[in-house]
RNA sequence: GCGCUCGUAGCUCAGCUGGAUAGAGUGUUUGGCUACGAACCAAAAGGUCAGGGGUUCGAAUCCCUUCGAGCGCACCA
């Protein structure tokens, strides 16, 4: 157990001791620093639940807690804040304690294992800005549990069906009419693709536009992606063929913004689950027809909002999104029977996704005590408050916003520590840092405001800032040329103290961001933390440092600051330079 | 129309299971490199937490209401 949860233990006893019954403790760092380094509201429930005054609860706290070396500075204040600090030793102990393992500053949870379903990137599209924040949020939240013992399976959820199909091979029959695949008696032959990854990212949004502005070919279109629905032998053949060109490059984007999946998996590979859950609703009774297509009644009493029935077959019989996503829920839950399945979409599908578990949950395709949660994140807007567009009024493509603050970070290199030939490299990781960093700093679930000069951004608040800081720290200990070993000064006093008890923080920081799902938490500790150390750098002289003891004591202290950003920045999906 | 979300410093955002004096970054003004990496550190100014009402020892946080913004409401994904 993490030293701040142990802390709260003993606190819970001391009121437990005091005749009073509690569930739970928060040990708070204090609003009035000038009266203790913590604070203890429990009086003023426990007041509240007992009918009386919260001042006497704290006093009768304070007894018992007084019983405890650890605790100096007791004193109550107000209507009923307990302050509390704690002793030299409690404070030695404890960095001692960090100083054998990290881990003793991590609480595991109870293990169980999680399926998550982010990224969403569709075959033949390029990723645009929007993209980042999937990738960004589910990587991040990924790695945090399993950083708190959970294990985890993820997948990437390709859109690899409908429209979009058509439109490319539209636009191949176009160009290539005599590709093998267009043949009228197609058998199966293979044939290279003619085009390039990078023709690929053009051929799209050319025939969208052509489609718009011609409703000939977007009828040709509107046929073509239905024959590929049927079956169609070469378009099918020849879409495959793209599918795979494509995953490869999406696959490729993903890697530089260090997010990867256990499954690779595309839309198209439940359909076949889809005859089964048609007929699990059948034989439920759960489906019927209404209006020409065939729904479920997902409707339940205590309703406020608007709750149309879920279409799983189209008027035509063609399937749905939403007939895919139960298929897939019952493919994934066949193969792996996950404790939970978490979907990390953007809040616009919140409507959809609670009919979905309506009827999974009606339909049992997973059981009853399967948790199914769908985790929204907010979109990004432009200065206008409307979904970003770029000034052309498309949206922005993430390589060309990922290129666009490379090269700003490129010139800022420090040319005198870093080789010619590692800028590249270097400017890569400090790139993907800013960007992340300034995605993680937002709640999850709010929209903001996408202003590409905040994304850039390389000073104050920023990825560049913690990378920068921890690159230092590593530097100086490489220089300091020891290792730390246990402190045995007499105090911690000074901004060192402030430090150590950032540092304290990190467990109720990681089950908070773990619970709300959004790594704003994590993002804001990252630089307090650096930044209390960053104070204590600017103050002090560690290298030349006489007294041997305090030189130990800074040096793991820089020790512990660098090691828990690591551990953090892991978390992000942030790499570290070792210059920049 | 029904419903969901939101409104906090010039700008971008934290803080929301009620706690003491509402915080960051940025921008503005100012100070600090002959010591371990200045992508750094320090300081100042900047607020009717959209408006109004309520609940209570205590409200940015909970409830009601007005105004403003965004989003969602079956055969798109």
């Amino acid at each position: 157990m993490s030293i701040i949860k142990e802390v709260e233990k003993v606190i819970k006893e001391c009121i437990i001791k005091a005749g009073y019954d509690v569930e739970s403790v928060v040990l708070a760092t204090s609003s009035r620093p000038d009266l203790g380094e913590y604070q203890i509201n429990s009086a003023f429930d426990l007041g509240k639940k007992n009918h009386c005054n919260p001042r006497e609860v704290a006093e009768k706290i304070v007894v018992e807690l007084e019983k405890n070396k650890m605790f100096t500075n007791l004193n109550i204040a107000g209507a009923g804040f307990i302050n509390i600090s704690f002793s030299d030793e409690f404070y030695l102990n404890s960095m001692n304690k960090l100083i054998e393992s990290l881990d003793n500053n991590i609480d595991k949870h109870d293990k169980k294992r999680i399926f998550m379903d982010y990224g969403g990137a569709n075959i033949a599209k390029t990723l645009h800005v929007g993209h980042l924040r999937s990738a960004d949020i589910g990587e991040a939240i990924k790695r945090l549990a399993q950083t708190l013992g959970y294990e985890v399976i993820s997948d990437v959820h390709f859109g690899d069906i409908g429209r979009q199909s058509g439109m490319v091979i539209y636009e191949m029959m176009e160009r290539y009419p005599n590709l093998v695949y267009f043949k009228e008696d197609y058998q199966g032959e293979e044939e290279e693709l003619p085009i390039t990854k990078e023709d690929l990212q053009e051929i799209y949004p050319t025939a969208s536009l052509k489609a718009k502005e011609n409703e000939e070919i977007m009828a040709k279109v509107r046929e073509i992606t239905m024959q590929i629905e049927n079956g169609h032998k070469g378009y099918c053949a020849l879409w495959e063929k793209i599918k795979k060109l494509s995953m490869e490059d999406i696959k490729a984007l993903y890697q530089r913004l260090n997010t990867t999946f256990d499954l690779y998996e595309g839309e198209t590979e439940c359909y076949p689950y889809i005859p089964e859950v048609i007929d699990i609703l059948k034989e439920k009774n759960l489906i019927y027809e209404s209006e020409g297509a065939m729904v479920v009644n997902v409707k339940e009493e205590t309703d406020t909002e608007p709750m149309p029935p879920l279409v799983v077959l189209k008027g035509n019989g063609g399937t749905v999104y939403q007939t895919r996503e139960l298929a897939t829920l019952l493919s994934r839950e066949k193969r792996f029977q996950p404790d939970e399945f978490w979907y990390f979409a953007d809040n616009r599908q919140e409507l959809y996704f609670k009919q979905v578990f309506r009827v999974a949950k009606k339909a049992e395709l997973v059981p009853a005590s399967t948790e199914l949660k769908f985790l929204g994140f907010g979109t990004m807007n432009g200065e206008d408050g409307k979904p970003f567009k770029t000034r052309t009024g498309g949206v922005m493509n993430l390589i060309d916003l990922m290129e666009m603050v490379k090269e700003i970070t490129k010139n800022k290199i420090n040319t005198n520590l870093v080789k010619e030939e590692e800028k590249d490299i270097i400017a890569e990781k400090v790139s993907i840092a800013a960007l992340k960093y300034a995605d993680f700093l937002p709640y999850r679930s709010k929209d903001f405001i996408f202003d590409v000069n905040k994304f850039a951004d390389l000073d104050g608040k920023t990825g560049p800032y913690l990378l920068y800081s921890t690159v230092r720290m590593k530097s100086l200990l490489t220089k300091s040329n020891q290792n730390v070993a246990h402190i045995q000064v007499e105090k911690i006093a000074g901004v060192e103290k402030e430090v150590l008890r950032i540092l304290l923080e990190l467990p109720t920081i990681l089950d908070s961001s773990f619970e709300s799902k959004s790594l704003n938490e994590i993002a804001d500790y990252l630089y307090r933390l650096t930044s209390s150390y960053n104070k204590f750098y600017a103050e002090n002289h560690i290298l030349t440092c006489d007294d041997p003891e305090l030189k130990n004591t800074w040096l793991a202290l820089t020790k512990l600051v660098k090691d828990t950003n690591l551990l953090l920045l892991n978390i992000l999906a942030i790499e570290v330079p070792e210059k920049m």
